[in-house]
DNA sequence: GGGTTGCATTTTGTATACAACATGCCAAAC
DNA sequence: GTTTGGCATGTTGTATACAAAATGCAACCC
């Protein structure tokens, strides 16, 4: 047996606290660049400094936070070029995605797909967006466990996790979402008959207008950040 | 000005100690799975448990060690599926690397790694084995600075921190090594006249057979690591 | 007045004491 | 003989005290 199977899941006090500090960024709670006191933090989460400057550690790992010898943490501001950078690996990676998906598919994998955009379909027609973005991630994920590697689908967690600190939800427009949910069939579409390379393509392309749609939300600006962030 | 041009690089504490067990790890002075005391390491190293604690998420974060609740760290051992993983994504990386570089890549930029590669087929002819690793890492740092996609920079080598943990270097035959320069040199060819597709084949091509070099030094065995690693 | 220097305050960095948990052993019960 | 429960010991987890560094302010000098 996995031997882990039955294990409950315990989260330390760093894990717990950096999840919900995760949380506070992406909600926006804590803003692009904001100065993170230790001891204020510590005593709003009801831990001690200890366990919190080990969460700020995690994530810094993760991209969401940058760590300044002395001078503590802050929330990354992500540029304009950041957005491109990451997405141009996310892009990569998505492609490799789909092509070993393609390669492992089964016809069950393709039913649940098919359930699972269903139940988008009826979400989006119905302008129900909670629901679509929930369904949304998971047959993202789903297509990402069927590639069969976990190294990749961590490598492409991270990347999205950092975008998500952008909160870039607000502001999608009908006709992106229409496409969207085109380019979700055509996906599943392609992983029924194993289209590796077809499917590549259209993950991609989904990728980048999603770019293009984050980049719109940005207020203008040059690729500057306004906090380092390497 | 930069701003940051004069600074002088200050290591933090648990900067340097967990650069420090990077190397002991790499080394294989600590081997896979072997537990990480606390107590011990923090006077090993002369530092105390707190800021050690802090290179311990570090390296976790780089995927050196597994953190279990209760139980500490210990060194990740790789399994053999970790390896085809890690390749894997490493192949679309390096591959999105290429096609980039090619496509921003100077007449400068060549003239380099022109020289870059004399130099490395010279302690190819020597038998030097150091002084070509250290080429041949130059070399496709370079091509990744080329690229100019940080984010990319830091994913592929965070990944490649991870293998270097199997201390693979040993036994490079004889057969390969020729091969590996070989590719080197149609690397730059391809850079020289632009051709991005090629340089992206060639790229995962190369990464191919450093895999299967990994691979064959690994002791055989199933795809199960020594200790959980997710 | 503009600039610099030194001090007070705030904040981060480190060490350490104490608490919670895991582990191995032994004895007692079945 | 095997299993279970309790205990002793060691190790990790957390809080906190103290040290070091940065920051802001005010006095001082030119």
């Amino acid at each position: 047996m996995d031997g882990s199977t039955f294990a409950i899941a315990r989260l330390t006090l760093p894990e717990a606290a950096a999840e919900r500090l995760r949380t506070l960024i992406i909600e926006g709670e804590l803003a692009p660049g904001a100065r993170l006191n230790e001891r204020e933090l510590s005593e709003r989460l009801g831990v001690s400094r200890t366990p919190l400057r080990e969460a700020f550690r995690m994530l810094a790992a993760d991209g969401l936070l940058v760590q300044l010898p002395n001078r503590g943490a802050q929330v990354v501001a992500l540029s304009r070029d950041d957005v491109r950078h990451a997405f141009e690996v996310m892009a990569a990676l998505e492609g490799l995605s789909g092509e070993l998906a393609a390669a492992r598919v089964t016809g069950q994998d393709v039913e649940e797909l098919q359930t699972l955009q269903a139940e988008m379909e009826q979400a989006h027609e119905r302008h129900d967006l909670p629901t679509y973005y929930r369904v949304n991630r998971a047959i993202h994920e789903r297509i990402n466990g069927i590639a069969g590697n976990p190294i990749l689908t961590q490598t492409f967690k991270t990347l999205n996790t950092r975008l998500h600190a952008l909160r870039f939800r607000s502001n999608l427009v009908r006709a992106k979402w229409d496409q969207a949910v085109a380019e979700h069939r055509q996906m599943i579409e392609a992983l029924a008959v194993r289209d590796g390379a077809g499917l590549r393509d259209i993950l991609i392309r989904h990728l980048k207008a999603k770019r293009q749609a984050v980049l719109e939300s940005m207020i203008a600006g040059s690729g500057d950040a306004a906090v380092p962030n390497a």
